[in-house]
DNA sequence: GTAAGAACCTTGAAGCGTCAACTTATTGCC
DNA sequence: GGCAATAAGTTGACGCTTCAAGGTTCTTAC
């Protein structure tokens, strides 16, 4: 089988560790001074940033790379600290939306700073600003293959018989 | 304050997706694959490296970058499924040794190429070979510069001499 | 030799994420 | 209009991780 070369086991490794810890440092830095999750922290960012600081569920489920019902249990929790409520879209019953209260923003605006210094101080400080680049581009190309491999989105397998 | 610049602001959007998804995609394949986590598989597979197949608990958590209790926990698992026996140290009854049993041990050589190939398809296999060599590089710097900033860093563990 | 303390590990409870129903609302089709 | 099909969210149960508390076993000091 293809096992990997020593120089592609040394950037795994490399690679591995960073997807443990970088994640990790981020998430202890936004519990310790904000008390809230990386994940909740994406909710209230993406809500603050939209217009009317409202989205929809599943969309704001799709921003913050998460499952629906994840976030829905997220969302309750953050309605029971105040940030955010919901409301039903008037247009189409199906859509709930989930708008940032003042308390919520008050709390991005509170936590925004810190956070934003946390990246610059562990990542994006520690690298050139052409490494930067390079990474995001990186990034890029491995998620856009990862939602060909992952979600088969033109079903390139066998075609799904109608229902009857 | 010092906010992100445009340019900032879109490459660690970007990061922060993958080390989201590659993770959980990954993670994914070795579920469906062959039915356990990837720390799990790091526990597996870091026993199939040591010699006699045996490292004591805490030197497995800290190999797996886990806490103790976690181990402890998982390493329960793993013994239930009788891939993993816990051993008393002869000579220091403190410490506990986790032994890969040769159902573990064939679990491993059954797992290993699966997710092997799954690293390369969603990694490796995306990215010249300089990508990666540079995703190495970038990744050791922000790995150098956690190391130095983290509240505790690497613990002043200085394990005592082993007894033997 | 024994009491205090340290090192290693385990355990139980609480919190979060996932999975599989389930509910409600809309659309399409005759 | 009515009925199936689809879509959006919610809910509850289960599994895993964490946290704090609790054993054991060894070490140190007297």
């Amino acid at each position: 089988m293809n096992w990997l070369t020593a120089e592609e086991q040394a950037a795994w490794r490399s690679v591995v560790a960073l997807l443990i810890r970088l994640p990790a440092a981020i998430e202890a830095e936004l519990q310790r001074d904000a008390g809230i999750s990386q994940f909740e922290y994406l909710v209230l960012s993406g809500l603050s940033e939209a217009p009317d600081r409202t989205l929809r569920m599943s969309d704001l489920a799709a921003m913050a790379s998460g499952s629906l019902s994840r976030l829905s249990h997220v969302v309750s929790r953050l309605e029971a600290r105040g940030w955010v409520r919901r409301e039903a879209c008037p247009g189409d019953g199906r859509f709930i939306n989930a708008v940032l209260t003042d308390d919520g923003w008050a709390k991005v605006v509170a936590t925004a700073p810190g956070h934003v210094a946390a990246v610059r101080r562990l990542l994006i400080d520690v690298l050139t600003p052409e490494q930067l680049r390079e990474l995001g581009a990186i990034s890029d190309e491995v998620l856009t293959g990862l939602a060909r491999s992952t979600i088969i989105p033109n079903g390139p397998v066998a075609s799904p018989a109608p229902p009857d």
